[in-house]
Parts: structure tokens; C-alpha cells; sequence
DNA sequence: AGAAAACATTTGATCGATCAAATAAAGTCG
DNA sequence: CGACTTTATTTGATCGATCAAATGTTTTCT
């Protein structure tokens, strides 16, 4: 009995019964002052903590949300969900929530730990990232009515209108139109871009925002706009043959703006001339090598998706909320700034600074 | 009751009791062959789950690991943890194990959400990372008893010899012991060591084994070997830095090893004549630009880590386990080795192979 | 003051599974 | 064949919290 008291031991030593303990923790409004500082006080001293798998039994919530892990593929990309990861857990925490992981190794298998977790009253929803146009596992979680949200649009021009479909994504017309703007301002007419084959969602949707902001100004003609852009399949070495595709084919470029970090880091090595390079997800490494990168605020994102999954009952997790609250929410990105600081292109340039003693492990692990 | 299904609803499908059920799932063997197949048929039809908190509730067991999401500060080698995260819970996923994040801003809060999880019973162990010599945490585990396995050694020596501390870690000294011999066995003698101010467990012990397998070898003399040798803090700018450094100090040099990718990365760029230049971690950038890279494989190490943590009963957990395995899991990294086949450094060159066009969204997020 | 309403606290039942012990069925052996 | 093990299955109690409804207490109003 010392090593876990329980809410009666609780309320023995408080002098008040069980519900009223419970009440102190659940809804402290509705108890007497007095009674409930020395509730409180009895918890503080016997140092009590509600079990969560009893709590959870009964009231058949688990405060939990479910979220898969995706195999890390490209670990520039990856960043982003990792740091998107990392703030859904911190303000899952501060709600009171928690964030528990999955793997799986297809759509049908991850549909398959859906029914696993949800029937198993483990988790109350989930958080989906990466979502395909006409995803099949959005339709089963609305068939199921199971409370979920995505991280990103449903770009299935039918799904776009379903209502009970709550997302979150980042207004990346937005992004790359003010990256362009922002090398407007800087003095730059020819803006080239390297980007993602169409169609895909969210690529397009960043070469808009660049193709309307060169429209706006109107410092290329329209026709000509197609000769400074590039398509290509994201990754490193692609964004390097892009660059080089470009410098053959584009004439003059005053900056370049990229639908991703990886091919914007590739396009800085096909650039001895350091052309200013923007790249997208403002990644570590982009930070690391001073690229201009456009933050997708992850932040906000997961505020977004948890006040979407916990709808307006803070703490709460329903699978249909007859709230008319908005339905998804579109997070403005914004612009990091960066002049190439830390990286010293030319071989016989000075270090840009010293290299600083860390006190403890850089690298702990 | 169509709703959710229970075991008492099975029994009644199946025509027996509620305990003959839960042997079914439990322990199988020891029902009779013919009930347990009625009873499997009934769980299907009836497409039963197991309520997990009720069981929780009873066995006092969660089958839930927690493991802290670190804030990720470097996403080159926090790409790393990523990749552990991702086996750890791909493989619990496997022994009926989950994972359960959570987030904490100092040893001192990381530790007050140890007690919160372990009170909850939300959690039956923990997996810690990037430990440190004297860590409190371990400390706090210890006198608690909860059961814990840490990825990283406990570089103090005091902590070393405790037996009930579990740990698992990469043998960094034979990673770069193996990754110096191979370049010296495709020709080079003067091999340079680009790594971490000392002291650094993790550090010093991978410079040890570029140190020992260069002075078995002998091509070049002890005196001498500290020429080849720069120590800086872990970064891609840093990277840059060391290698100016070394260019300019040491002479001739025919390869270079790296504490970490991101020191690699940096080396990269200050390295117009391609001197061959291997990091550590392996991780995506190292792929992307085409280094070598000693790999710390994840993959066993979290199954070391759910070993240890399971101990010999399988999907349990035990705090204190009475068994005489080892407490601990070196696991052997491997070195993996490219030729900067991604990377095309000469601005000139032609790319090494076309841009391939993706069916689906590069980054459909 | 007395009745009604508002507020505060307590009691009994319950969530769904497993444990521990009791019972029933099958197998063994002198 | 009946007593004795061994094996298979069932019953009652329990884990720790919350719900629903009952009881007790205080306040409000006529």
C-alpha cells in the first residue's frame, strides 16, 4: 500500500470518500475550498498518482494519439516530420495528451494497426502525414468514424469538400511566392525554379506561388518563363544535374528557388558563382550551409492538429463534434533569410569563425 | 454490444467461460485443441480485440516503452536517433511492445516525467539516449528500480561497472579502426582524423581506433601522427574549417576520417581534389552526396535494447531480472563504402545519371 | 420558520480483463 | 474398478478509477 495509493488511500487520509478525490482531479469546481486544498494536500503528501489504464477503462478514453512513423527515406525531407513529431509531442504533453508511435509497412497494414489501436481503446485518433490523393486509409477512418486529422491537404479534388475530413497544411503557393518576392526585393529579375514533375500536390502548388509572383512583377515575359524552370525527382544529386540543366538552358540567373532542401543543397554545388539559392522545409542543413529556406512553422501545425482533434472539449478527443468550428487550418510559411555565412565555398577562404570548445559531448551519443 | 465485443461475448459465441477466452490469448497451450479453435473462430467472426487498459489494469503491466524525444539540434546526426526510433518501434511493434513518446526540457523535467509515466502505469520501461558521464537520470532509475536500457555507454567510470545499469552500444573504436584499414588497404598511407575536442567518451573512443589502427600499420611515425589530427565542434561549418586547417598543416594527405557526417559534409567542401573523405553514421546526406560512412546499424542495436529490456521473458518487462545474461550489447558497426558516385563536383561535368520522373509526389507532404 | 432549490458529498455499480482457487473431466495405476 | 493424478474449464474476486444516482448540507425565498 505505501509503494502506489490509490484514490481511496487518498481519501482516507483526507477524511472525504473516493468520488471526491476523483472530483478534485476532474473537476475541482464543484468542490468546497476547503475540502479540496485538503484533498490536494493529501495527494501532494502521499505523493499520488492516478493510474491511467483504470481511468482509461472507465471512461473509455485513452488520451492518447496514435501517429506513424514513416520509414525514413530522404533524411533532408524526413527533418520536417521528425521536428513536426517533436512539437506534437511537446504540446500533446501540455494538454495533457500522448503521442504513442506505429510502423507500418503498407496502407493495408496500417489500416490494419488502426483497427489494432483504436479497438484496443488505445489510442483516440490519429495524425496522418503523408496523404495521397484518394488515400485509402482516410476513407476508412471516416467509414469508421474514427478521429483523425492529416498533415497536408487532401489534393483528390472530391475529398477536398468532405467536411468530416479535418487537415492541416502549410500554404506553400505562399511560401515560394514570397521567397520570390523577397529576391525581387533583393534586385533579382531572372528568377529560375527548380521543381517537382507535375502533377504533385504540393509541388505545383509551390511553383505557383513562384510562376505568379514572376507574373506580378512582369520582369520575364510569360513565354520565356518556361526556360527557367526544371523539373526533376527530389534528391541531392538531382537538384546538381538541375542546376546544371539550368545554367545551359536559361541564360542569365539572378537567383534560384527550389521545391526542397535536398535540391537545393545539390544546386549549390553546380554553383561556383554563388547565385543566392532558396530552398524549402528550412532543414538543418540548410541552416548549416546558410541557404535561404522557407520554415513550414511545424508549430503551428500541431497546434493546428490538435485543437482540430481535440475540437473545442480541451483535453477531449470526439470522433464527431457537432461544432461548426473550421474544418482544416492553411499555416502561412515564412521566409528564413540566410547570406551563405557558414559556408566558405572558396578553398583558400577563412574559416568564418573559429571553431568553438564544446563544454560536454557534441555528439553524446 | 455490436459495438465492441468483450470477452464475456465471446465465451457466450463459443459456448464457454470468460477465462477460457483469455487462455486462448494468454497461454494457448494449455486449452484443449478442438475449444481453442471454436474459441479462434469465435474471436474472428466477432472480430474481438483485447481492450487493452483492462488488461492493463489487471496484469499491472503496459507493455509500453517511453523513450524522450530529443529537441533535434543537428539533423545530420539527429537523423541517427530517427532511424533508432524507427527500428525500436518497428521491432516492439513485433513483441506485442509499444512506444510512447514524450518530451522534456531538462534532466530535472525528463525525470519528473519518468515518475508521472511509471506512477500512470503508463509505461513499464524506458530507453534513454545521449546519456552523459554521471547522468542523473540513471541515477533516479536506479534507486526507483524502474526498468531502463540506455543506447550509449555510461562513459564514467564508476557507472561502467554497475551490473543492474543495461546498456547497448555502437563499438565506435572498431568502426573507424575498419574504416582506416580499408583506406589503407586501397593505397593510403597519410590518413587524416577530423574529430571532437577530448573528452568525449564517444569521441575519444572513435579517435582511438583511427589512432591504433594507424600506428599498427606504421606508415606513419607516432610524432608525426598528431599533425594529422584536428579536433573541432560537430557541424557542417566546422567541417569546412578543419579541413582548411589540415590542408594547410599537414601536409600531404591521402584520406580523410570524420567524427560524424556533418564534419564529413564540411570536409567535402573544402575539397576540390576529391580526396576520399569518410563521416560517420551513415546517414542520408552521406548517401546523397556519395560518402563513405561507417554505419551504426539501429537495427541491432534497438534489438539489443529490447532484449535487454524484455529480458529473458518474452514481452515482459522485469525490473529486476534474476537472470545471468550479459548487461550489455556491444553491437559491431559496419563500414559502408562509396565513391562519390552521386556527386558531380566539377560545375562542368555531366550529371552522373538523369533525373528519374517519380509516378507519385516527390515529398507528397 | 418551513419548503424549495442549489450545492456538496457519498454510495453502489461498472468498465473489461486476469488472477487464484474451485470444480469437472480425462487419464493412470495397483 | 475405485482411488489418485493430471489436465481442462469455470467461478468469484479484483485491479483503480469514474459514472449515475442517492443522500446530506447549506442557502434562498416566501
Amino acid at each position: 500500500m505505501a509503494e502506489f495509493p490509490t484514490v481511496t488511500d487518498v481519501a482516507l487520509a483526507a477524511g472525504v470518500s473516493r468520488q471526491t478525490v476523483s472530483n478534485v482531479m476532474n473537476s475541482p469546481e464543484i468542490v468546497r475550498l476547503d475540502t479540496r486544498t485538503r484533498v490536494e494536500a493529501a495527494i501532494e503528501s502521499l505523493g499520488y498518482r492516478p493510474h491511467a489504464s483504470a481511468r482509461r477503462l472507465r471512461t473509455r478514453r485513452s488520451s492518447t494519439i496514435g501517429i506513424r512513423l514513416d520509414p525514413m527515406i530522404d533524411g533532408i525531407s524526413g527533418s520536417v516530420l521528425d521536428s513536426f513529431l517533436h512539437a506534437l509531442t511537446e504540446q500533446a504533453d501540455a494538454k495533457g495528451l500522448r503521442v504513442l508511435l506505429f510502423t507500418a509497412t503498407s496502407p493495408e497494414d496500417e489500416i490494419a494497426q488502426f483497427r489494432r489501436l483504436n479497438d484496443g481503446a488505445d489510442v483516440d485518433g490519429f495524425v496522418l502525414t503523408s496523404t495521397s490523393a484518394g488515400d485509402p486509409r482516410t476513407k476508412w477512418l471516416l467509414k469508421k468514424k474514427i478521429a483523425f486529422v492529416t498533415f497536408g491537404r487532401p489534393w483528390g479534388s472530391d475529398d477536398l469538400n468532405q467536411p468530416e475530413h479535418l487537415w492541416v497544411d502549410v500554404d506553400g503557393w505562399h511560401g515560394l511566392h514570397s521567397a520570390t518576392r523577397a529576391q525581387q526585393e533583393a534586385g533579382a529579375k531572372r528568377i529560375a525554379f527548380i521543381g517537382w514533375p507535375s502533377p504533385s500536390g504540393t509541388g505545383d502548388d509551390r511553383r505557383r506561388g513562384w510562376h505568379d509572383a514572376m507574373l506580378e512583377r512582369g520582369d520575364v515575359p510569360e513565354a520565356e518563363l518556361a526556360r527557367l524552370e526544371v523539373v526533376t525527382a527530389d534528391g541531392v544529386s538531382e537538384g546538381t544535374a538541375a542546376m546544371q540543366r539550368l545554367r545551359a538552358a536559361a541564360g542569365r540567373i539572378d537567383a534560384v528557388l527550389c521545391a526542397s532542401d535536398s535540391l537545393a543543397l545539390g544546386a549549390m554545388i553546380a554553383n561556383p558563382e554563388r547565385i543566392p539559392v532558396t530552398g524549402y522545409d528550412n532543414t538543418p542543413i540548410a541552416a548549416a550551409i546558410g541557404l535561404s529556406s522557407v520554415d513550414q512553422s511545424v508549430d503551428e501545425v500541431a497546434a493546428g492538429v490538435l485543437e482540430l482533434l481535440t475540437g473545442e472539449f480541451e483535453g477531449r478527443i470526439d470522433a464527431a463534434p457537432e461544432s461548426t468550428a473550421p474544418r482544416h487550418r492553411l499555416v502561412k510559411p515564412r521566409l528564413v533569410e540566410r547570406r551563405f555565412a557558414a559556408i566558405p565555398m572558396d578553398p583558400a577562404g577563412t574559416p568564418t569563425r573559429s571553431p568553438a570548445v564544446p563544454a560536454v559531448d557534441p555528439v553524446p551519443n
